[in-house]
DNA sequence: AACTGGACCAACCGCGAATGC
DNA sequence: AGCATTCGCGGTTGGTCCAGT
């Protein structure tokens, strides 16, 4: 039996970091950049096994990281954006900018997955027809709720900053900070300007060659497709997902690159692979390219999902 | 005041994919 | 090709807080 490369030591510390630990590697990452995690624990001299310290630089430390309650926008894009690829976290987080996988799933799970199962509930007291009739409120509420609201959500353009990576001091200074709100309970930490800087992170991964969120739209096609062929719990039902997709009044619009200015290029590629993919897999139904939806779960209007559920009976 | 149960969330665990040698 | 290691992901756990009794 091999043991595992790492946490297989009885010297390795478990438990909460301690904001010493916090800072010592902060102050090692900011020096010798993220990565190499092997060389973390022993150059540090962090009781902490490697992957401890990756899991808390990227779900903790690492900056650019929004914490604190989610809003209404985000809140509507994880119900649909789950609704689309299921329990991908990761998928999810990479068009929540700013938002770390893990707390969207712990979002998902105390909050949003009650509020579906309500849904549900509710749903599944309806007759069948009354349910088609809600499904078809529910997507004309949509666009009511789109054309009353025009800006559109650019999930990395609208956080173009310098991609100058903070300084050691500032990071660790960030750290202070928060600790001096002795308070453990933090919610809702507004973004200061200094904490702006850090919003770059992500381009700072990229010069990096770390690019591993470019590739997620492109793939939303794919995962449609798994969604409607494999019964995932804890995914919302046929019946949900389906009303999701009736756009019964929105199959003639039109799909050119036009529509789709406000997602990111990326995006609109993928996007434009699906519709071409959907041409083909969903000659027979009726449900409009994925493009749209892919657009649409972009768009800033999903924000106003609270509107729409008191619009709509369905909700 | 003490207890209890639920909510919340950081951290851990185990697995699979990717990568390097 | 095969192995070791790294990395990323999703599920789960355990500690803490807080409201209700």
């Amino acid at each position: 039996m091999v043991r595992p490369p790492c946490c297989d030591k009885v010297s390795i510390k478990k438990g909460p970091w301690t904001p010493e630990e916090d800072i010592i590697l902060v102050s090692y990452i900011q020096e010798h950049g993220p990565g190499n995690w092997r060389t973390v624990p022993t150059s540090t001299g962090l009781s902490r096994c490697s992957k401890s310290c990756r899991l808390r630089w990227t779900n903790y430390l690492r900056p650019g990281i929004k914490r604190g309650n989610f809003t209404p926008h985000e809140e509507g894009m994880i119900i649909h954006l789950q609704a689309l690829l299921g329990n991908k976290w990761a998928a999810i987080a990479s068009l929540l900018p700013q938002r770390r996988d893990n707390d969207i799933k712990n979002y998902w799970n105390t909050h949003l997955k009650k509020k579906m199962k309500k849904i549900r509930v509710a749903s599944d007291s309806t007759t069948i027809g009354q349910y088609s009739s809600k499904s078809f409120n529910y997507s004309r509420s949509l666009d009511i709720s789109r054309s009353n609201h025009g800006s559109s959500f650019r999930p990395s353009q609208s956080q173009t900053h310098s991609s100058t990576y903070a300084s050691s001091t500032e990071n660790i200074s960030r750290l202070l900070q928060g600790w001096m709100r002795s308070s453990p309970k933090q919610p809702l930490k507004e973004i200061t300007q200094e904490e702006e800087k850090f919003q770059s992170y992500d381009e700072f991964e990229n010069s990096n060659n770390i690019v591993k969120s470019a590739s997620v739209p492109a793939s939303l096609n794919l995962q449609l497709q798994q969604h409607k062929t494999k019964n995932e719990h804890d995914m919302v039902s046929h019946e949900e997902f389906d009303s999701i997709l009736s756009f019964e009044n929105l199959n003639n619009a039109p799909w050119d690159k036009s529509t789709c200015d406000s997602m990111p290029e990326n995006v609109y590629v993928a996007s434009v692979k699906g519709a071409e993919k959907n041409r083909v897999t969903s000659e027979n139904s009726n449900a409009p390219p994925l493009s749209f939806l892919e657009k649409w779960l972009l768009d800033e209007n999903v924000g106003h999902v609270e509107e729409m559920i008191q619009l709509s009976p369905m909700f």
